[in-house]
RNA sequence: GCCCGCUUGAUGGAAUGGUAGACAUAACGGACUUAAAAUCCGUGCGCUUCGGCGGUGCCGGUUCGAGUCCGGCAGCGGGCACCA
């Protein structure tokens, strides 16, 4: 066999590399490194068994930027752990009879495996999985703290109750208002919780957000609008015949005049005392439970309401009754849990008094509009305007008027001006088995009693059952029963856990000192690591992870345990992966790998034969079969091939389709890549022989095309643009393969260019980077050989091709020296036969120059 | 329902308000081969009377100039507090 019949043997080589890394511990992260220091995070998986492609993607980017940053000089914090708490592991418990904690830690083991075959360059001695006491015993000592901090309180809260299996339902085990695993419906129940007052933090959270430059302007603004800061007024309704009063909340103090009804949550205090006495609003009462807890659910439900046959007195209008519903649109959870409605003015609210005859009567009117012929018809109108039918108020603008009727009910003792936060705190406690246990002991004596902290960690008992329904810790035969550590008495743990987003919360702090066992960390490697440099994830957890860690960072820093406020410094959603779907004649999925791609064109089942229906490309999801396995393509291709398709067909935040023929692009790169430095390399001059004296001119033609690569590259990758970066590499790997070798100069420029195309490709392919530096010559390893510098006289172009229009529409374009002055390039443009035979000998009304891009000729 | 995005050739995408389609993928043509694979080279938005004309989801606006900015609409997707 000749040698350019080799083939790059792709298994051995990223397996020697990764054994060689490994050796030398090139990744180890430590504290006295005098570089500066750089922090790269990816979202920890959930160890559900397996890698997927978003996995694959996300810690290629991470991966990317790690190397990237460490090229260029930084000591670099890569690490990766487990977020190994959650539902999964205990559904998998109920259908195989496993053990949740066997099942998290095979998982744990086989995902390792399998991301170690990715080459990614973690620092793997501190890998956590957060299912282990070692890690939760600190979230415990945490949530301690936070209470003794005022932080923590417990409430009542609903919760989906799922009747037959005696358990609470997560949202989205709630199906059309019945439990996924019994078809029970589903009901609402009220439980007591702990609960994180996070609403403490609101003002600073928003405030923050401004501060979060290097996050996408998207995921500030779902931020921003999901904490929903709104100014209004907090008001009393004296309910006519009855003592007490209604409180509400409002944003629209302005149309207290044109208001019709008042309507009240089902849960409200109000509807639940009424409902005791009125058995229409009882059943009303328990079909709004049924909708479940989901914000979505309730949102779209019909808007509905039940009539109590009270009547609220309009504390501004004198004798105006308005009627009192309960409606299921009104969310206890916001405001007051009790508002009035103005329909001319909202159009949930217009909707509703339609529904039930409700008088609609405007009181803010457009500006041109004469309010006499105002009318309302299926549209509320929600604009600013002018005041009318509101006595004292007419002619005020929207804003006075508001301000106005706040100052008035001031005055008159019944309401105050008050800001409302859509955020709610956060209900930390869980009824679930696979979860930190809440540190609490619960002693008929002395009430809620902390676990004191010599005590720590409360360990989940590991032999539970999942025969019975129900929570196992709950029915553990001995776990629960404790002295109480106050007055010793027999008291009962506490058999909630912790919400699983309470472990992802922090875990970016445990990676700065992994090993500590006094504390989560110290507040040395705090302060030294964070806050995380750049953090890369999923767009789904815009809001709640990435708030929830702002949120729990901000705690800690209350109780001293480090000084940032911001966890994340910057921020990578990446998007997406997507495959197309496939369905047998009778609509059942199938998997990409039952299907055969014809030469014509058309679709058949393996085996079968059977015509095969393509569905559109969708997100790759197990349900619709439309997945590809990494393990497999990574066995097949490589670790470097898989990567580079990656990072090479989409920018990052946007969604990515997989593709078979996107995958084979990048396999043949990657060999292209390899032949090129095998067949070159016997010719080539020794890396440190120096330049020739003199090149020719397509040898100097490609050496800035080298430099401006490097130069090009080092921006793209700052900016996250890897598939640009990709595309650029690949230009300069056609330039260096079209060099003619006859060239004066040619093997010098050709080993720069493949050398720069190595460096380059270093941080995507790192496998390969290593085997081709070293087949180059190179004795140091790739990766720790600095990022390549352009040398900026190369940079330049002396000539550049300026584009020539006439009015906007390009008719020509001309070469002119780079940089050339206005009237050389306005003369050359007008000299364009196509330019001069528009303007038919007549002088141009205007000619714009742009230097070095456009001269457009205005006739 | 509410909030947030996205939409450019057959496909993924590129384009500080300045030559739309870089770089790839698929396809087609050619070279090499007994043949195939692999590899290499080439073509590649549509229409055209070969002068040009039209074209970045749709409608309108700003501008010397709009894929890019503004207003409206449509389609698709993400999040909505117990999936992670």
């Amino acid at each position: 066999m000749s040698r350019t019949d080799e083939r790059y043997n792709v298994r051995e080589t990223e397996a020697k590399w990764q054994a060689i890394w490994d050796e030398r511990q090139s990744f180890r992260a430590r504290e006295d490194d005098p570089r500066p220091k750089y922090y790269v995070l990816e979202m920890f998986p959930y160890p559900s068994g397996r890698i997927h492609m978003g996995h694959v993607r996300n810690y290629t980017l991470g991966d990317v930027v790690a190397r990237y940053k460490r090229a260029c000089g930084h000591a670099v914090l890569h690490p990766m752990g487990w977020d190994a708490f959650g539902l999964p592991a205990e559904n998998a418990a109920i259908q195989n009879g496993v053990h949740p904690a066997k099942w998290t830690r095979e998982n744990i083991a086989a995902m390792r495996t399998q991301l170690k075959s990715m080459g990614l360059s973690y620092d793997w001695s501190r890998e956590l999985a957060t299912c282990e006491p070692e890690y939760y015993r600190h979230e415990q000592k945490m949530f301690l703290d936070f209470l003794a901090a005022g932080l923590v309180y417990r409430k009542e809260s609903w919760v989906n109750w799922d009747p037959v299996e005696h358990t609470v339902l997560a949202n989205e085990q709630v199906i059309d208002g019945r439990g996924w695993r019994s078809g029970a419906l589903v009901e609402k129940r009220l439980l007591s919780q702990w609960f994180l007052k996070i609403t403490a933090f609101a003002e600073d959270l928003l405030a923050g957000l401004e501060g979060l430059s290097r996050w996408p302007e998207r995921v500030r603004l779902m931020q921003e609008n999901w904490i929903g800061r709104s100014e209004g007024l907090r008001l009393f309704f004296d309910l006519d015949g009855r003592e007490d009063r209604l409180e509400v909340y409002t944003t629209r103090p302005d149309t207290l005049f044109g208001a019709s009804f008042c309507a009240v949550a089902a849960n409200h205090p109000l509807a639940e005392q009424l409902a005791r006495t009125d058995p229409g609003l009882a059943s009303f009462v328990a079909e709004c439970n049924r909708l479940g807890t989901s914000e979505a659910a309730l949102e779209t439900a019909e808007k509905k309401g039940y009539a109590t046959g009270l009547h609220a007195l309009n504390p501004l209008a004198a004798g105006q009754r308005l009627p009192v519903y309960v409606a299921n649109f009104v969310l206890m959870d916001y405001g007051t849990g009790a508002i009035f409605g103005c329909p001319a003015h909202d159009q949930r609210d217009l909707d509703f008094a339609r529904k039930y005859g409700l008088p609609v009567t405007p009181v803010v009117a457009p500006k041109e509009v004469d309010p006499a012929t105002l009318t309302i018809g299926d549209e509320a109108f929600t604009e600013d305007g002018v005041l009318i039918n509101s006595g004292p108020l007419n002619g005020l603008a929207v804003a006075e008027a508001k301000a106005r009727v706040i100052d008035m009910m001031e005055a008159k003792g019944v309401g105050q001006r008050a800001v409302n936060y859509r955020l709610r705190d956060w209900g930390v406690s869980r009824q679930r088995y696979w979860g930190c246990p809440i540190p609490i002991v619960h002693c008929a004596a002395c009430g809620v009693v902390p676990v004191p902290e010599s005590e720590l960690p409360v360990t989940l008992p590991e032999d539970v059952s999942f025969d019975k329904p129900g929570n196992p810790l709950d029915h553990h035969p001995s776990w629960k029963h404790v002295a109480c550590p106050r007055c010793g008495s027999p008291a009962r743990r506490e058999t909630d856990t912790f919400d699983t987003f309470f472990e992802s919360s922090w875990y970016f702090a445990r990676f700065c000192s992994p090993g500590e066992t006094s504390r989560g960390f110290t507040r040395a490697a705090a302060d030294h690591w964070l806050p995380v440099d750049q953090y890369i994830g999923g767009i789904e957890h815009a809001v709640l992870h990435l708030l929830y860690s702002r949120v729990f960072t901000r705690a800690l820093k209350a109780c001293g345990y480090l000084g940032v406020a911001e966890p994340f410094a910057g921020l990578l959603t990446q998007g997406m992966i997507c495959h197309e779907t496939y369905k047998d004649a009778e609509g059942r999925w199938l998997f990409p790998d039952q299907v055969e791609r014809r030469s014509d064109g058309s679709l058949v089942e393996l085996g079968s034969e059977r015509p095969v229906l393509l569905g559109r490309s969708e997100k790759m999801s197990k349900s619709k079969k439309n997945v590809v396995d990494p393990a497999r393509i990574i066995d097949t291709y490589g670790a470097d091939t898989a990567r580079l398709f990656m990072l090479s067909d989409s920018p990052p935040e946007r969604d990515l389709d997989w593709t078979e023929a996107g995958i084979d692009g990048a396999f043949r790169y990657v060999n292209r890549l390899w032949r090129m430095v095998e067949a070159a390399r016997d010719a080539l001059p020794a890396p440190q022989d120096p330049a020739p004296a003199s090149f020719g001119p397509a040898a100097v033609k490609v050496r800035g095309v080298t430099h401006r690569t490097i130069a090009l590259v080092g921006e793209d990758l700052e900016r996250f643009h890897f598939n640009k970066a990709v595309a650029r590499i690949r230009e300069l790997t056609n330039s260096l393969a079209d060099l003619p070798p006859d060239e004066a100069g040619a093997p010098w420029v050709l080993r720069e260019g493949l050398e720069t195309v190595v460096r380059l490709i270093g941080p995507m392919l790192p496998h390969l980077g290593e085997e081709l530096w070293s087949l180059l010559g190179h004795s140091q390893l790739l990766i720790d050989t600095p990022w390549p510098a352009a040398d900026p006289a190369l940079l330049v172009e002396d000539s550049v091709t300026v584009a020539v229009q006439v009015n906007g529409k390009l008719r020509g374009t001309v070469d002119l020296p780079k940089d050339a002055p206005t009237a050389v390039a306005e003369a050359a443009a007008l000299a364009v036969p196509a330019v001069a035979a528009l303007l038919a000998g007549k002088p141009p009304r205007k000619v714009i120059v742009v230097p070095n891009r456009i001269v457009n000729v205005v006739v």
